[in-house]
DNA sequence: CTGAATGCAAAAGCTTTGCACTAGG
DNA sequence: CCTAGTGCAAAGCTTTTGCATTCAG
């Protein structure tokens, strides 16, 4: 990992880098795209977008995909967990480790050759939890 | 859930999900269409996309996100649990149930309000594996 | 200096949508 | 019948890419 040859840390890339890191929503490259505007009006989309990819093939940061598509990014590499909000799909960091028995046995059922597992919680944030009260409280599946 | 007031059960509708519950690999709804356009030679692109978006707001079929960006189907809406090929980005079901111990008070740190949680498994569909057999064995994070 | 990175704009996916026509119930 | 659903094509989004120019090392 971290394949910094001939890569060239430019003005642009460590704007997006800090931006993507002090966003705390995971954002997609368009929200980013417009924070780091703020601070370099003359930015493009396309070089959010190649500095996205740079860096996630760097391992400096992470992309999730969105419930709609889209992709997200993270500025943390380092190991963690996520919630999602599943009425405005912003997903936010889980703070500590959730502790997860896998029952290894299961691994043995799949002719996959595992690598790994992804875990994330799923909710309403805060925001979107006061935004509509009265609801039905359903468990979400899968 | 099972909205189906004023839903018709059109040929291509009856196709698509039969079709999708053939496959396995929880198609594109692009694979979707060239499956079903093998039965139905004048179905459109359109129809498929229809169609899986009203069976999922039904509650009939399930969507999952892609690692990059596309979404996939699932025409099995039982809950199970699924592996993701890194390489091939095929989804298959995971045979039975893995035991999952959560922290609970893990979701009192969070200020969202928590209604599920959503695990798989990350590896090498066995295709894959094959075609590639000298590769450097990481772990897959996250 | 040199070529990696940028801005711009065009193009390429994937998905949705408007419209006139078809067909399910 | 009546209107949900269809095929077709156009439009909408997100993401990628070609190209001349800029700038990091």
């Amino acid at each position: 990992m971290a394949d910094q040859s001939k890569t060239r840390m430019t003005n642009q890339r460590s704007l997006i880098l800090e931006e993507l890191r002090s966003l705390k929503s995971h954002p997609t490259a368009d929200e980013l795209f417009i924070a780091v505007r703020r601070r370099l009006p003359r930015i493009s989309l396309g070089t959010v977008y190649r500095n996205l990819q740079i860096l996630s093939k760097q391992g400096t940061i992470r992309t999730l995909p969105d419930t709609k598509g889209q992709m997200r990014f993270d500025g943390d590499n380092a190991r963690h967990y996520h919630v999602r909000c599943i009425k405005c799909r912003r997903v936010d960091d889980l703070p500590g480790r959730p502790v997860v028995h896998f029952e290894r046995e299961r691994e043995g059922k799949t002719n996959y050759r595992i690598l790994g597992f992804k875990i994330e919680l799923l909710g309403i944030c805060p925001e979107c939890n006061e935004r509509e009260k009265p609801e039905r409280q359903g468990q979400v599946r899968q």
